[in-house]
DNA sequence: CGATTGTTTGAAGTTTCTCAAGGTGCGTGG
DNA sequence: CCACGCACCTTGAGAAACTTCAAACAATCG
């Protein structure tokens, strides 16, 4: 199956902007998309040779590192329109991919992408920004950890995930977490039973409803507000 | 004051291996060496547009970010033969880089790196490289911080700034700490009095000998043994 | 040399973790 | 289609790690 980019939803997100036709034309033969990934399933894993970045067209992925007592560390989740791989950047990669639900991405094979931004200087600048997004990213993710109650992280948390939803056009209040609660402990740096009584706390509070995995948020005001130290342009992932 | 690359000390480093002539005498045409920096001083601050990389030639940096309550967090530090930028490439900088110590950069302007990276086929792989360096090093930090009691921390750290300078061929027992111990606190995700507390720990175990900022370490193996999880090539700030 | 910044150490307090047990829903296989 | 098993989630109580507050001391820098 291939689905053309003109036609994807995430374009404005995953392209480069004021392309002319000619350069479209090439960018698009040089992606493979619509590639598909079971919930579970890796995209690539640590050692693994860079074969290229991956834009997530559906579904979502946690970027997992493992020190060497085996455990492992949730570095990032990424969701729809948001490139994965520069981890691995014209080396080896040092994080896995995992599918967190059924998903799709597109790809862009290292050996094109050289070609793509020598010849299309927009696409070299579109890589330039997203290096600089995922740098922007950790260090948010540094602050809230390194520095922030574990209430602020669970908030900003939430709050980084909406805004991402919206920024792709979505709901902003009612979506669903792909991930469980013992993913958003362990990238978050605390114990799964930390989240859970935050998540309850933030319920009692009339602030966020949750069954299960389905959020909705009853007051985004006084989530923003207590997630303060982070603004939406210096979100968890860009 | 300028000094080529070919009589730098750290061009093994900083530069990418197998130029030719010409393309090294290229090279060279487009790098602004030996910038001074006092102690204090800033390569750039939070919002300045992107200037250009910077390797370190001598002294050390810190890069800092702030949130909007105000109080900083340190994400790296810096030291000789290390590239500094990326959080800014090809728009605004999010982060400040302050000298630590009287030091010298030399700086790949902007606007010659993409000329650079077209015309020399390596740098564009070095710089690829950088750039993925910079991500392990960031995944790194963050299973530090978020799994890691403090002791451990501490001692990654050491370790961490003893493997990078033996990588640059000064000693791995001895050597004189840049930053204050709120620096490394702030680093590492803590408050200063439990940094003070765990070098004193390290130094009653004998393992480590400290006065003020100079370090000997009298055990380095029982330190590589307590920093497991860790290892050389993923270090903090490669 | 005086002020300011950085460092150390102690004691009390708080946050968060660990351990433990019970509950809930989902998927698989009968 | 139901039942069982498994993974996930929740909640409580006690324990541990780390922070905060406080005070004293050392070193650096104008």
């Amino acid at each position: 199956m291939s689905l053309s980019c003109d036609v994807c939803a995430l374009s404005d997100i995953c392209l480069p902007a004021g392309l002319n036709e000619a350069e479209f034309s090439l960018l698009e033969k040089n992606v493979v998309t619509g590639q598909k990934y079971t919930k579970g399933s890796q995209l690539y894993a640590v050692g693994e040779t860079f074969g290229g970045l991956y834009a997530v067209k559906s579904g979502s992925f946690k970027s997992v590192v493992s020190s060497k007592d085996g455990d492992a560390q949730i570095v990032s989740f990424h969701m729809p329109g948001e490139l994965i791989g520069f981890d691995g950047y014209d080396s080896t990669h040092t994080s896995s991919v995992i599918a967190l639900e059924n998903s799709m991405v597109c790809k862009v094979p290292g050996s094109h992408l050289d070609f793509l931004c020598s010849n299309i200087k927009s696409v070299s600048k579109h890589i330039h920004s997203m290096i600089a997004n995922d740098v922007r990213a950790h260090n948010s993710v540094l602050v809230l950890i390194a520095q922030r109650p574990a209430e602020e992280r669970v908030i900003c948390f939430l709050k980084n995930i909406s805004d991402r939803n919206k920024k792709r056009g979505f709901s902003a209040i009612d979506f669903t977490l792909s991930m469980t609660r013992g993913d958003i402990a362990n990238f978050l740096g605390m114990a799964p039973e930390t989240i859970s009584r935050l998540l309850s706390q933030l319920q009692d509070d009339q602030i966020v409803e949750f069954d299960r995995r389905n959020v909705h948020i009853m007051d985004l005001e006084e989530l923003a507000l207590r997630s303060c130290g982070q603004d939406e342009g210096s979100a968890i992932r860009a």
